[in-house]
DNA sequence: CCCCGCGATGACAACGTTGTCGAATGCCGG
DNA sequence: CCGGCATTCGACAACGTTGTCATCGCGGGG
C-alpha cells in the first residue's frame, strides 16, 4: 500500500480510502490510485485489516471425522452454504476420530480467531474448549454431544431410528435380529445400540448379546461377525447395521450368499434403491443437520445468548424391500 | 497479552518469550506468566503473529465445484492430508460451476494471503489470476486446465479413458454406441467426447451425432435422452456415460427396463460392483489426483520454479459385466 | 475584506504480535 | 574492590491496515 501511495503521489490514507470505496476522494486522484494499484498488482491484506478493525475474520471452523465420507461431505456443503449467506468462509479439519487431533485443530482454529466452531466430536472430553467458549467463541456440536460440557448440540434421533428399525423387522416376523455397530465409545453408536435394545424390549424380543457386534469396521471383520450371527444355533434372520459404511460392507459380504437375512441400515446412501433387493434404511436429512447447526452458530454470532439448545433432527424409515424379507 | 503481562508483573516481551518457548526466561517468571495466561484464558492471535513475522499464514485455498460430490470430497481429503504433512490448513470453497463465484472466491483467498491455491476451474478465463501468480502465489489447476493461462495442471486421462470404453464395447460386438456427457463447455466433458469419437474411429464405427447428448444433467432429461437413443431406427445397443452423476441417473432410468444396453461409465463409484449387472467403469484414483496436485503446490512453495508441469493421471477400465452385454 | 464552511488530503496512533538492542543484575576471577 | 561476562528482562519499532483528527485551499456570505 505504501508503494501504491508513492507511485500515485498520495498518502497511505488516500489509498486506503480508495480501496475501501470511501467518499471524499477526488475522482482524478482516485483514478491515479487505481492505476497504481493495477500496475503494482496490489491486493489489500485482509489479515492486517481485520487486526486493525478488530472485526471478525470472516471464517468459521468445521471439525469432523473425514470429509471423504459422504455423510460429512454433505454436511460440509450445507455448512458452507449457510456460511456463504452470512459472508463467512469455512476452514475444515478432519480429526480421524483422534481426540488429540481434534483438540489440536480446535485450538489452532481458535488461535486463528475463527468467528465460531462447528465440531463433530471425536473425543469425550471437551473441557479444553471451556476457556474459549467463556471468552466468547460460539461452539456448536454436531451429530454427537460434547463429552463433559453443556453446549449447543444438533443431533440425529439415533434412538428413535433403531427402535423403528427393530419394529419394522419384528412386524415382518423376525425374532432373531442382529445389530452390527461402530465402537460403543462413539455416542451415535451407543445410542443406536440403546435404541436397538429398546426396540427389542418393545417387540418383546429377548435381547441376546450373541447377536451384537460393536466396533468391527473393516470388511473382513464385518464379514466374520455376520457369519457368526448367521450360524448361531438360533441364527439371526435379520440384521440392523449401525451406519452407512457398515451397511455397505454387509452388503458386500452378503452378495454371494444364497440365503440372505432381512436388512435395515442406519443412514441412507446413494443407489440403495437400485440394489437387489433394494435396501431399507433409516434416513435423515444430513444437509438439514448441517444447516441447522450452522444457523444456530450464526444466531449465537448475532448475539443470541439464550441457554444452550439441544436440537434432535428426526429420522424416518424408508422401506425399500430388504426389511420386508420374511424369516424362513 | 498486555493483560497477561500486567497480571504477571512482567513486560509484554517476556510474555511473548514464554508463549513462544524462547530460552532465557527465568523459570519462576515463566511460571508466573503461565499462571496468568491460564487465569485469563489467553491465546495468542495467529493473525497478528503472521503479520508481524511476515511469515506464511499456514493455509491453502481449495476451489472446487461442490464438496458434497464424492469425487470432490475424496479430492478434498487427499489435499487436506498433504497439507497436514506440510503444516498447513485448508480453506474450501464451492463454486457451483459459476465462473464469477470462482473468481470471487479465488481473489478472496488471495487477499487472505493463503500460501497457495488449488483450483478446479469453473470458467475458461483465468487472466484475473495472472497478477497473483506474478506476485508469487502458487496456483495448481486440478481436473481441468486453466482457460487462457499456462500454469501447473493435474488432469485425468479423459481422452484415453473413453477411447478405452469404446474399444471395450466394440470388442463385445457393439456398433451403435451412445454417449451421454456433461456440457461440452466443461473441459473434461469435451475431452471425453473427443475420446469417444476417437474410439469410434479406431473401431471403425461411423460416428453418429444422433447418439450423443451433452449437457443434460437432471434425472428426467437423462431418462429422455436415453429413451431417444434406444428408440432410434438404428437403436443404440451400448451407452458410455460421461461422469458418475450421469451414470447413476442412467442406472435409475434403466432399472425397470427389460432390455438393457451395455454400459460403461466414466468415474468409479461405490457399490458399482453390487448392482445387477455390476457396472463396468473407467476408474481413476481420485485421491492420487488430489495428492499429486497438492504435492506439486508444496513443491512450488519450497522454491521449485521449473516451467509449469502438466501431469496426466492414468485411468483404467474395470470390467464388471455391464460392458460385456452382447448386442441382440 | 474577513471568516466560515466544505471538500480533499495527510499525519499519527493503534490493532496484537515479535525482532532488535540495550539495560540491569548478579557472579566470577583478578 | 573492580571489570567483565552471562543471564534475564524491557523499551521500542515494525508488520499492513484503518479510525481520528488536523490541515489546506477555495468559494461564498456578511
Amino acid at each position: 500500500m505504501n508503494d501504491v501511495a508513492r507511485l500515485a503521489g498520495v498518502s497511505l490514507k488516500t489509498v486506503s480510502r480508495v480501496v475501501n470505496g470511501e467518499t471524499g476522494v477526488h475522482p482524478t486522484t482516485a483514478a491515479r490510485v487505481l492505476a497504481a494499484i493495477d500496475q503494482l498488482g496490489f491486493r489489500r491484506n485482509l489479515g492486517a485489516r481485520n487486526l486493525r478493525r478488530g472485526s471478525s475474520t470472516g471464517t468459521i471452523g468445521l471439525l469432523l471425522e473425514d470429509v471423504a465420507n459422504p455423510f460429512y461431505s454433505v454436511l460440509t456443503r450445507a455448512v458452507e452454504e449457510v456460511a456463504r449467506q452470512f459472508g463467512r468462509h469455512v476452514m475444515t479439519g478432519s480429526s480421524d476420530e483422534d481426540p488429540d487431533r481434534e483438540r489440536e485443530l480446535a485450538l489452532e482454529f481458535c488461535a486463528r480467531r475463527v468467528d465460531g466452531l462447528l465440531v463433530v466430536p471425536a473425543g469425550l472430553r471437551h473441557g479444553y474448549l471451556v476457556p474459549e467458549i467463556h471468552a466468547g467463541m460460539p461452539v456448536v456440536f454436531l451429530d454427537r454431544p460434547a463429552g463433559d460440557i453443556v453446549a449447543d448440540t444438533v443431533l440425529v434421533d439415533n434412538l428413535g431410528g433403531t427402535v423403528e428399525a427393530v419394529r419394522h423387522l419384528a412386524a415382518h416376523g423376525h425374532r432373531r435380529i442382529a445389530f452390527l455397530g461402530d465402537a460403543a465409545t462413539i455416542f451415535t453408536a451407543s445410542e443406536r445400540l440403546r435404541g436397538f435394545r429398546e426396540g427389542c424390549a418393545r417387540a418383546e424380543i429377548r435381547f441376546d448379546e450373541e447377536l451384537v457386534a460393536m466396533g468391527v469396521l473393516d470388511e473382513r471383520g464385518i464379514a466374520a461377525s455376520l457369519d457368526r450371527v448367521l450360524n448361531l444355533p438360533e441364527p439371526a434372520t435379520a440384521v440392523v447395521t449401525g451406519n452407512n459404511r457398515i451397511t455397505v460392507h454387509v452388503l458386500r459380504a452378503l452378495a454371494h450368499k444364497a440365503k440372505r437375512p432381512a436388512l435395515v441400515g442406519f443412514d441412507d446412501f446413494e443407489l440403495a434403491d437400485l440394489l437387489d433387493p433394494p435396501v431399507s434404511v433409516i434416513a435423515h436429512d444430513t444437509g438439514a443437520l448441517g444447516k441447522a447447526a450452522a444457523e444456530l452458530l450464526f444466531a449465537r454470532l448475532s448475539g443470541d445468548n439464550s441457554p444452550p439448545h439441544r436440537v434432535i433432527s428426526p429420522v424416518r424409515l424408508i422401506p425399500r424391500g430388504s426389511g420386508e424379507v420374511q424369516p424362513l
